[in-house]
RNA sequence: GUGGACGUAGCUCAGCUGGUAGAGCACCCGGUUGUGGUCCGGGAUGUCGCGGGUUCGAGCCCCGUCGUUCACCCCA
């Protein structure tokens, strides 16, 4: 019996985690530049906080949820997206009682039983933020500035933002029966017109031609949007503008979770394949109250790092190997091996990373594997230097050698590796 | 959930019209006793995803199953 990780799961080993490790970094460091603080939420949740959240009518809830029983007779979901559990810890904790917005900040991995395809995993791992409290359009600008920041700081280029304005809730049911009139008046499919009835929005988004076509003549819901609603993503837009961040407005965009109103904005990749939606987000005007809290505006987004990675890759950005370590110690014999510890110890509060060569390996092999390390120094350490107590530190790269003690070692390599 | 392609050493892959497996990289040892990256020599490695069938005989054919992958659907 060979055990393989479940179907449709992203895991990262060596030598890519580091790689993964550098995109959620990159990313979080982003939210952080801008004052949002980290919520560590569990990963399952009641299963009607979703349901109630995200909307029973969406493919997430109705399809795509991992669902079971707890030992008390409880259902449980496993978090198949971010904000209605971080809602869930604003309130639960009252965060939306202090200054507002409330600005939070999740990572972590969240599940969804679909169809594994590239980019598209069943346990996936996104960052996100939630701002509570407050409805100001330079909010909703910064928000999507952070996101482009955080993708602009792993190196990608080869991506757009799309933005569009959902208006609020009278705007969009009244778009709505003039677009479902329209699409009654097309032949269309049974499958098509099962999905116009959850959501009719959907059919703007068919990959098909012919559907394309036939939607291009439908009622779009910008021009339903009220006074209010034009002028606060007019003047989104006219920050964005001020903070030289290119979008597209795209009123065809669809989003596939209920709790969106207002701003809503989607960040695409070039050079991915169907999955190519890095990140998205928008406003939520009545989330807050559905899910048992006060009556109060958020907006946030979630950006998928397997995809950004993905994009990374894609585009060659990502930066190769920084990780080295910056001492390797090789003992010959068993005393020597005890100092290597020793050496080790005393530099573990330092910056200095350090490695020894265990087992019993030849010298010559040791050496291919500090080599193969990428270490930055080495020191061997044989019977005449545990006599004389000093060492010889080799730079790998160069190959030249100096003599330390132990009492030197700590500021010689920090010096020799502050200008490397 | 639907459809297509694929599944051979750690990795990338070869294997002719069926005759019980190979290369490159990586790994280990050695090229004078204690110093790597190149080069040379040597070495270990696979229930050919799993189960069944056809056949004298299957990695190559058939069925099933699991997984991967691409697309639909949907989305991060």
């Amino acid at each position: 019996m060979k055990f393989q990780a479940p179907k449709g799961v992203s895991e990262y080993v060596p030598p890519r985690s580091r790689a993964f490790e550098w995109t959620r970094d990159t990313l979080v460091s982003a939210i952080k530049h801008s004052g949002y603080q980290l919520v560590e939420l569990p990963i399952f949740e009641d299963t009607e906080l979703f349901t109630r959240g995200v909307g029973a009518s969406t493919d997430v809830v109705s399809k795509e949820m991992y669902t079971f029983e707890d030992r008390g007779g409880r259902s449980i979901t496993l978090r198949p997206e971010g904000t209605v559990g971080a809602l869930r810890a604003v309130i639960e904790h009252g965060l939306d009682r202090g200054v507002l917005p409330a600005k939070v900040f999740y990572v972590g991995q969240f599940f969804r039983a679909e169809r594994p395809q590239a980019g598209r995993y069943r346990q996936f791992y996104s960052v996100g933020i939630e701002a509570v409290g407050i409805d100001d359009p330079a909010l909703d600008a910064e928000v999507i500035a952070i996101a482009y920041a955080g993708f602009r700081a792993l190196g990608l280029t080869k991506f757009h933002l799309d933005i569009t304005s959902l208006g609020d809730a009278s705007s969009r049911a009244a778009h709505r029966v003039d677009l479902m009139k329209y699409i009654g008046t097309l032949d269309l499919d049974e499958a098509t017109l099962a999905r116009a009835q959850l959501n009719p929005l959907r059919l703007f988004d068919d990959k098909r031609e012919e559907v394309r076509s036939l939607m291009a003549g439908a009622p779009i819901l910008m021009d339903y949007l009220s006074e209010y609603s034009r002028d606060h993503f007019a003047a989104v837009r006219s920050h964005l503008d001020d903070l030289n961040i290119p979008y597209v407005i795209n009123p065809r965009m669809v989003r596939g979770l209920d709790y969106y109103t207002g701003t809503t904005f989607e960040f695409v990749h070039d050079l991915l394949g169907a999955q190519s939606g890095i990140g998205g987000g928008g406003s939520y005007s009545g989330l807050m109250e559905e899910i048992g809290g006060q009556s109060l505006p958020g907006i946030g987004f979630g950006l998928g790092i397997d995809r950004a990675l993905l994009a990374a890759e894609a585009e060659n950005v990502v930066p190769v190997d920084e990780f080295a370590s910056d001492l390797y110690l090789i003992p010959l014999g068993v005393a020597a091996k005890s100092v290597a510890l020793g050496i080790s110890e005393s530099l573990r509060g330092s910056e200095v990373t350090c490695e020894i060569a265990f087992g019993d390996r030849s010298l010559k092999g040791a050496m291919k594997g500090a080599d193969k390390s990428r270490a930055r120094f080495v020191i061997v350490l044989g019977d005449s230097e545990l006599e004389s107590g000093t060492f010889e530190l080799k730079h790998m790269a160069s190959g030249a050698t100096s003599s330390v003690t132990l009492t030197t070692l700590v500021q010689t390599l920090q010096q020799a590796l502050s200008v490397k």
